[in-house]
DNA sequence: ACAGATTGCTTCGCTACGCTAAGCACCGTG
DNA sequence: CACGGTGCTTAGCGTAGCGAAGCAATCTGT
């Protein structure tokens, strides 16, 4: 159905449909042809974590969740294995002992700058053969994307 | 071949890796920020799915699979759950009486476009609230990101 | 022509990774 | 010092992937 009133505004809107359905897509089938390329020593999840923990310091589980987009119950899981893994370190907080504080450990600093780069090996070779017009377009679009995911507006 | 010295080379390289590794934490963090405004009709697979047929006639399953990115098991679910909302019809090869057709049916094609934009309202409300400059790398870095899933080279 | 390999899909059982609801420990205030 | 609010955890559920194994149809070699 072609609705045949032709606004202005409702051609922007339009666009931004087709886009996001495409970024959709996108994003899904490239997470799943990533999951067939899997490193299985860290899940996905928990390298994205271990990445935020070590970026921004020391984190209570909350701020954490918040930043990796999950409710508490998961990161409640996820820095459980990291943990197990001795590759971040949970600190009760002085000040309010309800909260508990992680921070990265010298293992999980180790691991992470190995695993990051095997993890992501795969993806980088496909990165390097493009053509420097396709790169410079994916290293611009990186901050979109992050700005999407970002709260508010 | 290259030089042992600090190549550009070299320096492509960590570029790639880099890149690599924001695209995968950005693609995460946006599925899971998605995943939060979830329409509970159907799940994000199965839309990826339904899309796929429409847009590709009449596919064999194996065929499906290999577009969504997927192992044969789990396109046997996703499509029986779509042919269990008579979105999809199911065929039996003629000359292959061991290969199942699926197409899209009336129906599916109907709740496709009702379904997809209220599937990604949230997504593109936010593409059309950035501004030009930014909705113009995105939409240039589609195309990129759809190459890198697909196969070899 | 038909036994055996191959192919395409399905079934089964598993793991990962989200969620909500409910619970526990601690904090702050009346 | 009770009582509501806050931060994290536990329990239980659902979806979504996977590999291994199974079944039915097709192909192939003798």
């Amino acid at each position: 159905m072609t609705p045949t009133t032709a606004a202005p505004d409702s051609d922007d809107r339009e666009r931004s449909a087709e886009l996001a359905v495409r970024v959709r897509l996108a994003a899904g089938r490239l997470q799943r042809r990533l999951r067939q390329e899997a490193d299985d020593r860290y899940t996905p999840s928990q390298l994205s974590a271990l990445t935020s923990i070590d970026h921004h310091g020391p984190l209570t589980l909350g701020e954490l969740a918040g930043i990796e987009r999950v409710q508490p119950p998961s990161i409640t899981r996820i820095v459980n294995a990291l943990e197990g893994a001795q590759l971040v370190r949970r600190e009760v907080d002085a000040n309010d002992r309800r909260v508990s504080l992680v921070s990265i450990t010298a293992k999980g600093r180790r691991d992470l700058d190995r695993g990051r780069s095997q993890w992501s090996a795969f993806l980088a070779a496909r990165i390097a053969a493009l053509p420097d017009r396709d790169r410079a377009a994916l290293a611009d679009a990186i901050p979109v994307l992050e700005k999407l995911v970002e709260d508010a507006s």
